[in-house]
DNA sequence: CGTATAACCGAACACCGTTAGGTTAATGGG
DNA sequence: CCCATTAACCTAACGGTGTTCGGTTATACG
């Protein structure tokens, strides 16, 4: 009950089981007691490793940000790189719809976040993009997806539903809410990227041509 | 101590104070005992009034959604009506920064919120959108306002505050944040709600011709 | 071999949302 | 006018939270 014969704690095994527990039984399910006794340990042992549980849940949300793919932009297409970029990141954050509040609402400033933007950045210049378009592409881009993981978070398509009712009554309300609203937010996050792209192209050849 | 003269308590009262001490101390720093504390009262008389702090922070939300302005699609032009639902709503949300992660994550069927998704979707429809897509193109605007509002309370654009500290060395870090952040913030999202809008012009002219 | 340190634990602090039950003032019926 | 009801506040408490302090013990190092 004192010292371990082998040490039973680790910075990444605490995040695994955090990760675990957050997947499973949501945000305000997931506290430092729970997740000590689901490590058979006391809460106070997870402070050994992690200073705050805020230091913890950042690293976690820099672990899930680190499978974002960037690598789109390696052919010097910027629209196939914005493109996948944003599928990817929109996948890593609704992988995990749980943690979705603390990497939305988390400074963003975390390592992996960090290498990812410079990449994006880098790309879109290289690309042709002045380096002003460059920084508020990346950010606009970044609104369509966290605001579309958001939504699909928060379940905001209630507020559709009702609208859906009135027009397939055949549909259970429990059919429609499950399986047409994923469908419909899958489409609408497809459709606001495409015609987002599709707006931004007249843009580039105005402003690629001027002196940026 | 006991029943007052005359009242001190009310639903408009409390929401009042929670709102004021919401944007004053921030969102963790609301709590009923404080709330109680401002309003001169102890924690449980709030609850003779809401019967959970979750009711009174939507009650909250909702008054706040109810100032956006719907009325661009009186004219029946579609682009005007999402242009101007779209930045009065994400001046709503910044406008009280601390309640974001109320509005965004909580249930999205507020009266409010309800009527508001009626009216745009009418305003689609009527101005010659297909059903689906007015369903699609109003779930892809509010992707857009809540990842803006998110990110811009998030204070997401720190990462991009390194590209620009080696571009502009001569702004303080400081000022960068403070006035360049913000408008850069603007910019993007103008950029985006542009970009996203004419990209769906050639969809409009394509789907409407058809049979929706 | 002894000592320092690492890794875990028990107990506590100050807070949180919420509830049960008490006290007093206004209100309405006879 | 008086009495019963009820409304509006209160105190006290419950079980939970993040976090810290001061132990205890096993390993690692000089």
């Amino acid at each position: 009950m004192a010292r371990p014969k082998t040490p039973i704690l680790s910075k990444p095994v605490i995040r695994r089981a955090a990760l675990e527990l957050l997947d499973r039984d949501g945000l305000e399910r997931l506290s430092m007691r729970r997740l000590a006794e689901e490590l058979d340990v006391r809460a106070a042992s997870l402070y050994g490793h992690y200073r705050t549980k805020e230091e913890l849940l950042g690293d976690i949300a820099d672990e899930v940000t680190a499978d974002i793919d960037v690598s789109g932009f390696e052919g010097g297409d910027w629209r196939a790189g914005l493109a996948t970029w944003a599928r990817s990141y929109r996948a890593a954050l609704i992988e995990h719809p749980n943690l979705l509040p603390v990497i939305a609402s988390g400074p963003g400033r975390r390592e992996e976040a960090l290498r990812r933007a410079d990449v994006v950045h880098g790309g879109l210049v290289g690309a042709g993009w002045p380096p002003r378009y460059a920084t508020m592409i990346g950010a606009s881009t970044k609104y369509l997806v966290v605001g579309a993981a958001t939504r699909s978070f928060a379940r905001g398509f209630d507020d559709d539903a009702r609208v859906y009712r009135d027009r397939y009554p055949n549909l259970s309300q429990a059919h429609l809410l499950a399986e047409v609203a994923t469908e419909i937010d899958e489409d609408s996050f497809e459709l606001a990227l495409t015609a987002f792209l599709d707006g931004l192209t007249p843009v580039f050849e105005t402003v690629r041509t001027s002196r940026g």
